[in-house]
DNA sequence: AAGATTGGCAACCGCTGTGTC
DNA sequence: CGACACAGCGGTTGCCAATCT
């Protein structure tokens, strides 16, 4: 949201990306995968550097980006981590899986600055791991909607999706933890992806083929896992047959 | 209701690190 | 060893929306 999108500079394009241009960064990753960034854009049919384009994929579209609020728990990190490196972002970030150091540090310039001026973090305060896996884990549910709400955004064509967050959300939750998730859904009806982990599951497994994922979680390790073993799908025609877009 | 101020955050810029020739 | 290209990082900018006056 810098400079207007109409604005060009040496006949590329900067400030907000389009759905159009997500759309073809997605659809070519997907298809080819990330080889070079400086090249890719050319290839891609996108008017944009190949920095634009690496920080709009590892800031926004990558599927495991984790958005929305910061947990408490979060916070404790980040501050706890920000008086032991300072502001190495993405060391930070390496500790919150699926926070990128671009978000930390935006949230750290507005929210956690202060707190830290008026209540700096000492030892005691650190949070061990397991509890920051548990509250992790304990927001699947919401990263899920966050994903979906995203897709929503990217493909307006296509009516609203939504995740069931209360009953399903513990239920699939833990079911997907400890047990094997059903690979034998109908992969081909990724027009609805409903409302369950294994739904969704089949609908990521589709749309994101490609890119190590790095996932802090069971049910997203379950994600990448399936990912990594099916690449035959195309989002081009994902997108034009399933969505008509 | 309207203008001013503030907060949030996407995105750009410049620098540095690393790999290759 | 130096030059070059590319990737990654951190600082900063500036738009937009929310809040305040």
């Amino acid at each position: 949201m810098r400079a207007p999108s109409c604005e060009m500079n040496r006949g590329l394009k900067k400030g907000s990306w389009s759905l159009e241009e997500d759309h073809k960064l997605i659809s070519y990753i997907n298809r080819y995968g990330i080889w070079n960034w400086s090249q890719m854009p050319k290839f891609a049919g996108l008017w944009r550097s190949g920095k634009s384009c690496r920080l709009r994929w590892i800031n926004y579209l990558k599927p495991n980006v984790k958005r929305g609020n910061f947990s408490k728990e979060e916070d404790e990190t980040i501050l706890h981590s920000h008086s032991l490196l300072g502001n190495r972002w993405s060391a930070i970030a390496s500790k919150l899986p699926g926070r990128t150091d671009n978000e930390i540090k935006n949230h750290w310039h507005t929210c956690l600055k202060k707190r830290a001026t008026r209540n700096p973090v000492h030892e005691t305060t650190k949070p061990n791991g397991s509890n920051i896996s548990l509250e992790f884990e304990a927001n699947n549910v919401h990263n899920i909607q966050q994903l979906v709400n995203h897709i929503n955004d990217i493909i307006p064509s296509r009516s609203s999706w939504t995740y069931d967050d209360d009953s399903s959300s513990s239920n699939s939750s833990s079911t997907s933890t400890d047990q094997e998730v059903d690979f034998k859904a109908d992969y081909n009806d990724i027009g609805s992806p409903g409302s369950t982990f294994d739904d969704l599951h089949c609908f990521w497994k589709q749309l994101c083929p490609i890119e190590n994922l790095e996932l802090g979680n069971n049910h997203q390790n379950l994600f990448a896992e399936s990912i990594f073993q099916e690449s035959n799908h195309d989002l081009n025609s994902f997108y034009n047959h399933d969505f008509g877009i």
